[in-house]
DNA sequence: GATCAAACGGACCGAGCGGTCACTTTGACC
DNA sequence: GGTCAAAGTGACCGCTCGGTCCGTTTGATC
């Protein structure tokens, strides 16, 4: 049990930080199958300085979800606060979504090893989006049988539809976010025409 | 060009048959990361017998790629011929899943490499959705700007959506086809009431 | 600027992968 | 049942991967 020191050298920090950014970015690009020795070369350093800020390949996937869950977590928290509760979970989803399209690293999710830290921040940000649902629900923006559940499965959805189009153009998952939501909708009115078709 | 036997040998022929097998199921339980010693394991045989039926990998891949393509395009084929258009294309999307539930090997239909039967195959299927929507569309039973495309990219999702939960009950991608089908309907009525939620 | 632990780097290791090959077994045909 | 090519087999090869290790560099502290 002896505790590392607490405070981090400079070089250690600037290289840390460097080394997250490195590890997005090779992820979204090769998949879960990018290896360490190309994410140390992308960000510059030995191979033998990744494994020392994390522990293990998974230790590293482990802190990118945290950081995304955290931001989507953050951006719930600020939407409960708005005043139409439908367009604060529609906004909440193209928030997910746009973040995904950027650095889509969703299969990392999956990953059911996770550490109880990360397991905790997720049980966080479901109590979020349950309480984003909740809302929408009591206003009739969505229909009276759709649980969190369903849109915590969903809400990945149309980032992976549009992931099996060559170079889809940057805004495609907008479309299928709004095909979808508009499944969740109650009997009434469909809201916005979506946006362009592909092809 | 010294053209190989027409006819295989017995033995061959069997376990050509065993080996798609086990590959299929491999596949569906591993993903596209499954070991080709595996699934010669699994079917029996060993290594070097898998690479005398299939050159490569990849070339297996795409035996399974054809037969689930050939599948689904025939049950499309014969919806064409149904009386309903809009019951047709839900039904064929419903298969769609139903044949992915059994084995899911969605993932392998990304791959961009495909050889050119496969890629005359997968035209043929994209001209018979094409078909079935067109039907539904002039029947009114989808929104006039709903796409070929939009199916396309949609089909997959029920599945992939429900691939996110541990132990899923064996029939929770009907509740996301109904929602996400739900979502291409003109304003109009919403015609069942999706199955039981989850959890 | 001397000191020393913290941080870095890259050669190195064992495991597992796709794919090959020389040898053995087997089924079809007379 | 004898013959022979087709089919089967598993040790083997080259490669890449995650992870280790130890000699070297660097930044904080005085």
């Amino acid at each position: 049990m002896t505790s590392p020191p607490r405070t981090l050298r400079a070089d250690a920090v600037r290289n840390r930080a460097i080394l997250l950014e490195a590890a997005e970015k090779e992820f979204a690009e090769r998949g879960p199958g990018a290896s360490v020795a190309d994410i140390a070369r992308r960000a510059g350093v030995g191979k033998g300085t990744v494994f020392r800020h994390f522990a293990s390949k998974d230790e590293l996937i482990a802190a990118i979800v945290h950081m995304h869950i955290s931001v989507l977590d953050a951006t719930g928290r600020r939407l409960l606060t708005t005043a139409d509760p439908g367009a604060a979970l529609y906004e909440f989803l193209t928030a997910a979504a746009a973040q995904r399209e950027q650095q889509d690293v969703s299969f990392l999710l999956t990953a059911d090893d996770a550490s109880a830290e990360v397991v905790a921040l997720r049980e966080q940000l479901y109590a979020t989006i349950g309480a984003l649902v909740d809302r929408a629900r009591e206003a009739g923006a969505i229909r009276p049988d759709v649980t969190t559940t369903d849109v915590v499965l969903l809400m990945c959805a149309p980032n992976h539809v549009v992931s099996f189009v060559k170079d889809p153009p940057p805004d495609l998952w907008r479309r299928y976010l709004a095909l979808i939501f508009d499944g969740l909708r109650p009997e009434g009115a469909h809201p916005l025409g979506p946006p362009p078709a592909p092809l």
